[in-house]
DNA sequence: GTCTATAATACGATAGAC
DNA sequence: GTCTATCGTATTATAGAC
């Protein structure tokens, strides 16, 4: 039977890359104006749709939000544990693995949305269904670090209060601001990687 | 003339204090919800008013976000002057004045909404107005840290660093979750003021 | 000063054609 | 799968009475 040979592999990860490239659209737009801020026909037109179409496609606005830090997470967290691998294969034993998860971090800000959704979602922890997956977003990434990398609570803490603030500059988009107060906070807390943030 | 004499006081501190008051439920209600999120009709019922009285009375929802967020950077920057005179007053010349400032951070979290309502507004920068304000609020406690505080850059970084992350788990109402790995977390970060977070 | 009534619009979601 | 048309509702803001 004819019919037992897979489906042309074209179509589906077309379908997949659609869906992804819609998420990626919705992640820079509720990035930038949070949950209630952003809006399904924004991220339609950013993403060359139909309105109705991404309500379809999702359910409804919090199942796509859902989706979006769900992704966000995923892109993290893919992104530690490629570093960490890397570091323990270049033979780093007694260091600390902050050291090679913070530059991992900071590259990880040229895919656009991926902090600045995921801090506006920790900011809603009020709404029941998004507040419980925030928390959960939050506590697996600390699980990483305390279990997989295996850094003690207070170094973990201190790194994730590191990527709090560098979250934040992201939402300010900093770099607007040309002030000599913005340039020297900026170099002291991401040197020459503050071009990275929106707004540069 | 008679009408030299002042106007009785009583009559324009219930004025003040009830437009602190709407302040003080509008501080709640965005840190919670966001700029978009929180509306105006709900700031009206928590204040025991009619919506187009707040409006009416700020010109705008914007203007009633940008007095908000006015409001909290004086509550946080008058808690870090006291603390620090206080601190300079009982004659630790050569200690890190963070010492004295990060309790006095603590204790705000008693004051509801302060520390969301800023974090909120710090990912809004994409706002024109309220992003402005927002970078403008950030780079004045920077500008206290550094000049007033008279702190080095590192120092400064890493103060604001754990701040952000305080701010996180005040967004997530992070006491909510009740498994181990989140009073691991809290333990780490906030000790026993982790009760003072909302959620708790 | 403060309210009620309401205008004007924006939004999420559904129905149904193709 | 994807669109157009549209419904029901929520939201900011204004008008105007008291």
């Amino acid at each position: 039977m004819t019919s037992l040979a897979p489906e042309p592999t074209d179509r589906r990860m077309t379908s997949a890359e659609r869906r992804d490239a819609i998420l990626a659209a919705a992640s820079v737009l509720f990035g930038q104006r949070g949950y209630f801020g952003a809006t399904t026909d924004q991220v339609a037109r950013a993403a060359g749709i139909s309105q109705p179409y991404v309500v379809r496609m999702f359910g409804s606005k919090e199942a796509l939000f859902l989706a979006v830090i769900g992704r966000a997470k995923t892109s993290l967290l893919a992104a530690f544990r490629g570093a960490l691998a890397d570091w323990r294969a270049a033979g780093a034993a007694g260091g600390d693995p902050c050291d090679a998860l913070g530059p991992a971090y900071l590259e990880l800000l040229r895919e656009r949305g991926v902090h600045t959704s995921l801090m506006q979602a920790f900011m809603q922890g009020s709404e029941p269904a998004i507040g419980a997956a925030a928390r959960d977003g939050f506590l697996e990434i600390w699980a990483f670090l305390r279990d997989e990398a295996g850094v003690d609570p207070e170094t973990a803490r201190s790194f994730l209060a590191d990527g709090m603030l560098i979250n934040v500059l992201a939402g300010l988009e900093m770099p607007r601001d040309m002030r000599p107060e913005a340039a020297e906070l900026l170099e002291a807390t991401l040197g020459d990687k503050a071009r990275l943030l929106p707004g540069a």
